[in-house]
DNA sequence: CCGTGAAAGTTGAATAGTGAATTAGTCAGG
DNA sequence: CCTGACTAATTCACTATTCAACTTTCACGG
């Protein structure tokens, strides 16, 4: 960062606090990863087929996608490819503006998702949300989303 | 998961809450690493420069690097690789048990620590452990906790 | 001792991700 | 219209990750 040498270093607390988010993201994501194996899908995968499910039309720009996933353009662009020649989505051009693509869900990736849907529902149940009491969750959220909202702000070319 | 189709969807609520905890994950990381660039470490050179700086006589087995780090074997057997080429670690062998091997913090590679650890804990506490009140820091890691424990049991092959 | 199975670690090929450069299209000002 | 700055998206060259196959060593039951 700017400043050098008088930044505290992080209590036992915070260190803890540090330590721990840090696993479960890491353990989570694997975890995830590993229940939608056996359907052909990776994390990456699943997140495009749910964006593009809810989005009007079941299809979204490039751009937008990109942003939604937090995702750069490149890594969508390969991305989408693959899905393409996995034969989940489809690219169609676009009409008002000739640079833009859309990434369209076909139906083959829509009854994916349907059918992995409550899988990963009740893998995310299973493995994150289950394991928490009800106002602890929502207290998670509390003191989780400014941190979200500081780093959308902050963040550069991604 | 195992069971179908009996997996109640999640609630808003949920939903607001896991989205977050995926975004803060994604984002902050990648803030992380970009923090770390002018330094010409990643992430992952990071994580196995604190290990091993904190470990007895400053090595470790790569078996227990990889366990630690939640890496598997083979990613963290290229990860040394280019460590060492970097000249921030050696490998060693292992007297008691040949089949085995120390990884061990170079001088430089410590060197190389103690002078981006400032920065690496300036930038943790800017872009995570400061955006926290307190005691919603200490709820944080509590009800984190037995989320990492569960994670951690049921974990197979990484 | 010997053999058999498991563990430590590496390797190599295939797949995924990154960042800079590139192509093509837009749009405002003159 | 035309030019220069900007945006959408892809491509290219490179680096990182995965997965399975492989080598060496250990441990232990017969």
């Amino acid at each position: 960062m700017t400043t050098d040498s008088d930044t505290p270093w992080l209590t036992d607390q915070e260190q803890r606090a540090w330590r721990t988010h840090l696993d479960v993201s890491r353990l989570l994501m694997h975890q995830l990863e590993r229940d939608l194996q056996p359907f052909g899908l990776t994390n990456n995968d699943y997140e495009i087929l749910v964006n593009l499910s809810e989005a009007e039309d079941r299809r979204l720009r490039m751009s937008d996608l990109a942003t939604s996933t937090l995702q750069s353009k490149s890594r969508l662009s390969h991305q989408i490819t693959r899905m393409e020649n996995a034969g989940l989505v489809r690219r169609e051009s676009c009409e008002s503006d000739r640079r833009g693509l859309y990434a369209v869900l076909t139906d083959e990736g829509w009854d994916t998702m349907r059918r992995v849907a409550p899988h990963h529902v009740a893998s995310v149940r299973k493995h994150f949300i289950d394991l928490f009491a009800p106002e602890s969750l929502d207290a998670l959220r509390a003191s989780l989303a400014p941190v979200a909202e500081h780093l959308r702000e902050h963040r550069g070319s991604l």
